[in-house]
RNA sequence: GCCCUCGUGGUGAAAUUGGUAGACACAAAGGACUUAAAAUCCUUGCCCUUUUGGGAGUGCCAGUUCGAGUCUGGCCGAGGGCACCA
């Protein structure tokens, strides 16, 4: 027999699937419509094995939609302005657009060897002018909507690079690509007004019912909502200052009050510029780490001020008012209220500069002469030494009652915080989509008039220059507007508001005048199943949601209010780790074992290997598997089966050499079995048999449910044992029509993950228009049953029965089989538990 | 520090949701076929027993139950997220 030749099949299936637009999608309000997405790539090269784990996911969801009669968009896009296309430009004196492009020819040549069953006339590119002109017409409008503005901000200032970077692109205070410690500035940087859609987003979290919980979970975090009161303390000390505003949530620990601290950048630290003391703590402040965890380990420290807060509960109560590090200009009020005794870091803060700390709550087994001594007290409890606030539950009775209080008595109001802070979406780059403002001679900004749309970015430039290579370009940044002179805004977007709109683009991406046509949106959208990295939980998917409330803002047509209705975050793909002697990482195609236990350099065989732990695939570890060479090796439909096998989806996938071997030797076999299956003497075989139907119809039950439930990897194995019993099937009689109308179905239903060989296998058997099976409840129930017999708890053997056999029959059928004599011999049934076709445990 | 998730053989993992623990696969050991190797197929998998059998067993300790990997409480360990958020 001949061997499955998987080159020559999947080219042809490929082919063939290109040339009849197998995937094409349009509208179809006969049908229901199914929208399947997974996140689209950047393209920085080549596809990586995370690609193929992610899009075979999408795609046998995709393809079990389309034979359940399903209309499925499922397309698939380059996230395309970027970074790396311009770091790549300037060490190789490359064009970013040029280099992109060749990247997205690589990659999609790429995908397509897969055999994904995407509609590529879909295919979209945030670099191209036809969809960024969009996004600036998007801008415009939320800028008109007052959802875009510009303020001063502290960023984070590579000084190497000259240019802003984002939070996650510093790592441990550093610059990823300079290395250069990251220094705070302030900038004048384009805001999107998230904070004010931030009681919304977290709302609807609690209705995404198909969002993984710890992805709602870390956007709730996010988001950070708390609960409770702004109150304005009294001044004394300089008559200009009146008062300042501060935000607690624990209002019920007034009289525990014993300073007021301050951001050195709240407004009233200009009373203190002219104070050389201050601006040297100012200096000192500003030069604290920017990580996060060495801002947490910073020791606090204050500078006095001759400043005092009156208590507004009791006015004859003053305490000292300081600038201290610890407080953030940007939560809140920029000013804390200070309460050792219940709060660590003012405790903290407290005995440094000894102050008071007076102790308002008790734990409620405390008597009340209860004193904090070595640690702020922060658990529940009851006030104290508080006059009318005495008694109150803390903290269900007593926040609650004290902003009461403090309203009546008009000193406070409710509020709700969020640690939720506006989008700054300015980036000094080139490789990105031009900001549409420009600025008149009093450098007022202005959009961009919509005829003058769209703005492109200009395409010969110096990426060398110092700072945003765009302010360079003169005769692009000098523009003139009906004979009047302006300068264009040199910042570019941040990508991430590139890839917060594409999934609503993919609906009409032909559309040349608009972004979308409702109708097409509100046909396809939301996105029933999208499928990405968790990477992405907190930043794409909160920007995404925002977005899409930002474009229906004050004119809302979507019949629909989340993008993605289900979400699957899918693990990584790891692979061992190599070094070699001189503590050099190595590639796994650069080592090689003998015996599986000692790995050595395959050029040089006396450099020993120290074998690392599994890790995600890396470029840096050089732990990575190019997925172009294993296509070549193995076939797309062997990558696809090993990729989904091993592990569930959700969880980090351990690549190996024989794992995917092994892969490919089951594609072999189960071509082999086809080949036999076919040539079975066609007259020989006679009966028709149950078992068959039951067999198939049992299995076919199993796949559906493992599919829906992303148990991807229990379909492998459920495949594997339906392998071995067809083995054994075909060495019975059985007719042979019969036989090929049950094994088509298997064929269909596997053909989701293997559609390359299912599709030359049904093409064989002359079967077109391919639906999923439907499943024959009467096969699904057995007549027979195989009953646990327990003595005690303690399984002593099974039994086989009738099914819903009554239960003195069972027993009787117990006591004839003598199986279990030694243990009823000589003993006393007390009871007996029955549980039908199940068990039956004896307790003696 | 706070929050979330997870602990099952040498390894990746299954387990009809409280009912035969370890399906399926990788690796290992032994065997069969081979002159030999590769490939393929079969068996084994912790403890006692030659076998028949029996015992222990899902991180640890308790509890609920006829019955717990699954439920409850406490502890230990791993991974992830957030981190001066007032």
């Amino acid at each position: 027999m001949e061997r499955y030749n998987f080159k020559l099949i999947e080219s042809k299936w490929q082919n063939l699937w290109e040339k009849n637009q197998s995937f094409k999608t349009k509208i179809d309000k006969n049908k229901k419509k199914f929208y399947c997405l997974e996140m689209f790539p950047y393209p920085s090269g080549k596809i990586h094995m995370g690609h193929v784990r992610n899009y075979t996911i999408g795609d046998v969801l995709s393809r079990f939609k389309i034979l359940k009669g399903f209309n499925v968009l499922h397309p698939m896009g380059w996230d395309s302005f970027g970074m790396p296309a311009e770091n790549a430009a300037k060490q190789n004196k490359q064009d970013p657009k040029i280099w992109t492009e060749n990247n997205i020819q690589t990659m999609k040549k790429q995908l397509k060897q897969l055999g994904l069953s995407i509609d590529w006339d879909r295919e979209i590119s945030t670099c191209s002018e036809e969809y960024y002109k969009h996004q600036q017409k998007f801008f415009i409008d939320m800028y008109k909507k007052g959802l875009v503005y510009k303020k001063e901000n502290y960023v984070n200032w590579d000084p190497v690079d000259e240019t802003v970077l984002a939070n996650e692109q510093v790592i441990d205070g550093k610059g990823w690509r300079s290395g250069a410690t990251v220094e705070r500035k302030k900038l004048s940087q384009w805001f999107f007004n998230i904070s004010k859609f931030a009681d919304e987003l977290q709302n609807e979290l609690d209705n995404l019912d198909q969002w993984p919980n710890k992805v709602k979970v870390m956007q709730k975090n996010w988001i950070g909502k708390s609960f409770g009161c702004e109150i304005d303390f009294q001044i004394k000390g300089n008559s200009k200052i009146e008062k300042i505003t501060c935000f607690t949530t624990r209002p019920d620990t007034l009289f525990g009050f014993s300073f007021l601290a301050l951001s050195v950048d709240h407004p009233l630290s200009n009373f203190f510029e002219d104070d050389p003391k201050f601006k040297e703590f100012k200096l000192e402040c500003s030069k604290t780490g920017t990580t996060e965890e060495s801002i947490a380990n910073a020791e606090k420290v204050g500078f006095k001020t001759n400043l005092f807060a009156k208590n507004p509960l009791d006015e004859s109560h003053t305490v000292p008012v300081y600038f201290a590090n610890f407080v953030l200009m940007d939560y809140g009020f920029g000013a804390v209220f200070g309460c050792p005794a219940h709060d660590q870091r003012d405790f903290d803060f407290a005995k440094k500069y000894n102050l008071e700390i007076k102790t308002v709550v008790k734990p409620f087994d405390e008597k009340d002469t209860f004193k904090v001594e070595s640690e702020a007290f922060s658990g529940s409890g009851v006030i104290i030494n508080s006059e009318f606030l005495n008694g109150l539950k803390v903290p269900e009775e007593s926040v609650v009652k004290t902003i009461e209080i403090l309203e009546e008595k008009k000193l406070g109001k409710k509020k709700i915080n969020f640690r939720l802070k506006d989008w700054g979406i300015s980036r000094q780059r080139y490789w990105g989509c031009p900001i549409p403002v420009v600025y008149d001679n009093e450098g007022m900004p202005h959009t961009v008039p919509e005829d003058k749309l769209p703005v492109k970015l200009p395409s010969k430039i110096n990426l060398n220059a110092k700072g945003n290579p765009l302010s360079s370009v003169d005769d692009w940044k000098n523009i003139e507007f009906d004979g009047k002179k302006f300068l264009r805004e040199t910042d570019t977007l941040d990508t991430f508001v590139d890839s917060s709109w594409y999934f609503l683009r993919f609906c009409s991406p032909q559309n040349k005048d608009r972004p979308f046509e409702i109708e097409d949106i509100n046909y396809w959208m939301p996105v029933d199943q999208y499928i990405g990295g968790v990477e992405h939980a907190i930043l794409h998917l909160l920007y995404s949601r925002f977005f899409m409330r930002a474009i229906g803002y004050k004119d809302n047509k979507f019949n629909f209010k989340e993008p993605f209705k289900g979400l699957f975050t899918q693990g990584m793909v790891c692979h061992e780790t190599y070094k070699d002697k001189n503590n050099n990482w190595r590639g796994p195609d650069e080592v090689i074992s003998d015996d599986g236990k000692n790995y050595y350099l395959k050029s040089d065989k006396s450099n020993k290997i120290v074998v690392g732990p599994s890790e995600s695939m890396s470029k840096s570890k050089k732990n990575t598997i190019d997925p172009e060479k294993i296509i070549e090796l193995y076939g797309a439909d062997s990558v696809r089966l090993f990729i989904l096998s091993d592990s569930p989806p959700e969880k980090d996938v351990q690549w190996s050499e024989q794992g995917i071997m092994s892969s490919y030797k089951f594609i072999q076999k189960l071509f082999l079995l086809d080949q036999k299956i076919k040539t079975i003497n066609k007259k020989t075989k006679k009966k028709s048999s149950i078992e068959l139907s039951k067999f198939i119809n049992q299995f076919l039950n199993k796949i559906e449910k493992n599919l829906s439930n992303f148990h991807y990897n229990v379909i492998i194995a459920n495949i594997h044992e339906a392998y071995s019993h067809w083995i054994k099937l075909i060495k019975d009689e059985e007719n042979y029509d019969n036989l090929i109308k049950e094994y088509s179905k298997f064929l269909i239903s596997i053909s989701p993950v293997l559609p390359h060989l299912t599709s030359e296998c049904l093409d064989e058997l002359n079967i077109k228009n391919l639906e999923w099976p439907k499943i024959d409840e009467k096969y699904l129930i057995e007549e027979n049953v195989k009953i646990v017999v327990q003595f005690n708890g303690k399984k002593r053997g099974t039994l086989d029965a009738k099914k819903d056999i009554q239960e003195e029959d069972l027993i009787k059928n117990i006591v004839k089989s003598k199986d279990f004599d030694k243990y009823l011999k000589g003993n006393k049934i007390k009871r007996h538990v029955y549980i039908k076709n199940r068990l039956i445990n004896f307790l003696i």
